[in-house]
RNA sequence: UGCCCGAUGGUGUAACGGUAGCACAGCAGACUCUGGAUCUGUUUGUCAUGGUUCAAAUCCAUGUCGGGCAGCCA
């Protein structure tokens, strides 16, 4: 493994080994130089609408590292101020996904919450001030303990801030920072203008602040209908950033929101509740995607006007991942899933987290491609090899070899004796020693792929042929001697001798034989359903033009019955497996003991699929 | 015709005024009881034009190209 030179941070060998540099960290770490902040803190704000996927990944091992190298925590919260969009499912997923990730790697900076808690109100200076401190399971933070002695901890939630932002919003009405505007929808579209063109005042933008004080509390009292009124920042409808414009920082919703039931009926917007929110968890750095960039003046309009007592979070935004072959929008991932496209958000060819995982991805794999990547503010595609190499690269360390075969040919060895059965030992993993190895039983007929035969081989081939010889993996030299066919002129079956003599270790072991073959023993195998995956489109930029479905690959699943060695039927979920010569497997979810599923997680690399596709 | 951001081999990134490096991909070879892994070698790059400087990928200006911004979404 080659990695960039800089000092190693690890200690266990969990991700990647080295500590990753780019200009966020760069930041954070002048910013530790200066002495700005005591402890850095980083959020993963996350709204629970829909899955987290790969692009997400990015995003936690960019916070989370960063957290983990200065000793700083990284809060999960729910941006959860849209209560019509959300949905209790996600922030099941959504925590279950993080943890995964982040698992013996940065757990124990997981910034949370003791269950129910909301910000305390403190006086600093004089000023009343909402404050709601981290605390993380590994308790660095004394708060978790303040009351009972074990405390639960749960994630934070912006609705949990709701009240505060509340208060906050009417400190900004008394400042005549902000009014409650009477235009609808439509009319505060055109009024706002367009990008080339400024917007103009709302005829309610001058209305005397106990006025708007007094409509917002009505608001909040659900006096009103849904999109009757607003409350907006007073800025500047001039302004050539259009979310200078007056923007809207509370909307009236009569809808329930899954954490806070029916209390409220009027809704902040993101960009009231983010940077308030970041504020009250004494978030020192809060990392977004490019898109927010045209956001950042208002984030800091809002902090600056409240005058707040404690040191302000800084936003920083880095481009967000774009990956070949795939679509990464929630809102398209969501279309696949509903349209019943793929099985669900889990379905192992989506770039969801979950996906990724019932597929057989390790969290190490995806903090590894996550490193490879970097971070910077350029837009690119990132090759989707970048990711296969990084799962690769984890699954030829870890997975157990294993023979198995996919589409089976059966061999029968007329010199071998009927009912011999024989156990050779067979090595788990080359990579790794400590995997010790176990026996695998032969006998007279054996399976091989019948991709591992050809009648009329090109050259350079050197698998089986009629005529020919081909080393069976710990097993004998055997060589076919005829081929056998139905009516149709279909391969049924080869008959071949063996080398009695070239059992590994034998004494005509060493004979120099160009190939060598996987086969599984007809009367031992074992039946399995594998679930061949491939590349869930044909493009590599699906969304580039038009219809993103009209380039699905239709062969992106294929369903095989395979045949596998006997050892196989105790296969277990935590593990991984390469059948060897074919690619790496992880059971599926919806294996069960006597019935087993596997999912391909990747192929192998495979010099002579290259070799063919030239000719 | 507005504002913001960006541009380094095919792709993704490093170089923080001083030898353009790394990874992936590609190609060639060695080794191999996995056509895997491993090892060796190798092709290809600073968007353009000016300026500042002994010296520019880096600083400045202009241009070109790309991305983002007109939700009561986040």
């Amino acid at each position: 493994m080659t990695k960039p030179n800089t000092e190693p941070s690890e200690e266990h060998g969990a991700g990647p080994a080295n500590t990753p540099s780019d200009f966020i960290r760069d930041i954070v770490s002048d910013d530790l130089k200066a002495r700005r902040h005591s402890q850095i803190r980083t959020r993963f704000p996350p709204e629970p609408n829909g899955y987290l996927h790969i692009g997400h990944a990015k995003s936690i091992c960019l916070n989370f590292g960063i957290a983990r190298e200065s000793g700083g925590i990284c809060n999960l919260r729910f941006d959860d101020t849209n209560p019509t969009k959300e949905d209790i499912e996600y922030v099941e997923s959504i925590q279950k996904d993080v943890r995964w990730l982040i698992r013996e790697w940065a757990d124990d900076r997981l910034g949370l919450k003791p269950k129910g808690q909301t910000p305390e109100t403190q006086s600093i200076n004089g000023k009343q001030d909402f404050h709601l401190p981290s605390a993380t399971v590994t308790g660095d933070e004394k708060t978790a303990t303040a009351g009972a002695r074990s405390t639960i901890l749960e994630p934070f939630y912006a609705s949990d801030y709701f009240e505060q932002l509340y208060q906050y919003a009417l400190r900004l009405i008394e400042k005549g920072l902000a009014y409650v505007c009477d235009l609808s929808p439509e009319e505060t579209d055109q009024y706002r203008g367009a990008p080339d063109r400024p917007g103009k005042d709302s005829p309610w933008r001058e209305r005397p602040a106990e006025e708007s004080l007094d409509l917002f509390k009505r608001m909040k009292a659900g006096e009103f209908p849904d999109g009757t009124r607003t409350l907006r920042a007073k800025i500047d409808m001039a302004s050539p950033n259009i979310w200078m414009r007056d923007p809207v920082l509370y909307r009236i919703r009569h809808a329930d929101h899954h954490h806070t039931g029916s209390e409220w009926c009027i809704y902040p917007m993101y960009d009231f509740a983010h940077c308030l929110s970041d504020y009250i968890e004494g978030i020192t750095h809060s990392i977004c995607t490019l898109e927010f960039e045209v956001h950042r003046p208002l984030y800091d309009w809002i902090l600056e006007k409240l005058e707040l007592p404690r040191p302000l979070p800084r936003q920083h935004e880095f481009a967000r991942l774009n990956l070949g072959y795939t679509v990464m929008s929630k809102r398209k991932l969501m279309q696949l899933v509903n349209e019943g496209l793929v099985s669900g958000w889990d379905d192992p060819r989506m770039p969801t987290i979950s996906g990724l995982r019932r597929r057989g991805v390790t969290p190490e794999a995806l903090r590894d491609f996550a490193y490879n990547i970097g971070i910077t503010k350029y837009n690119g595609l990132t090759d989707v090899a970048v990711l296969e190499h990084a799962i690769r690269e984890d699954l030829n360390k870890r997975a157990r070899r294993r023979l198995a075969v996919l589409r089976p040919l059966k061999v029968v060895l007329t010199n071998y004796p009927d009912g011999k059965v024989e156990e050779l030992r067979a090595i788990n993993n080359p990579e790794d020693e400590s995997a010790g190895t176990r026996v695998i039983p032969f006998s007279r007929e054996v399976y091989i792929e019948r991709d591992d035969f050809m009648e009329n081989p090109p050259p350079k081939y050197f698998r089986l042929r009629p005529g020919g010889e081909v080393r069976l993996k710990y097993a004998y030299i055997i060589k076919c001697e005829s081929v056998i066919k139905d009516a149709a002129g279909h391969v049924v079956e080869l008959h071949c001798t063996a080398d009695l003599d070239s059992k590994s270790g034998g004494l005509t072991a060493g004979r120099k034989i160009k190939g060598t073959i996987h086969w599984v023993s007809v009367p031992h195998a074992v039946d399995a359903e594998v679930r061949l995956y491939d590349r869930l489109f044909t493009v590599a930029e699906p969304d580039a033009q038009g219809d993103f479905k009209k380039h699905l690959n239709p062969h992106s699943l294929e369903v095989v019955t395979a045949k596998c060695e006997p050892i196989l039927r105790d296969a277990i979920p935590d593990l991984r497996y390469q059948f060897e010569r074919l690619a790496y497997f992880a059971l599926d979810l919806e294996s069960q003991p006597g019935k087993l599923v596997f999912n391909r997680t990747i192929t192998l690399k495979d010099a002579w699929a290259k070799e063919t596709q030239r000719s």
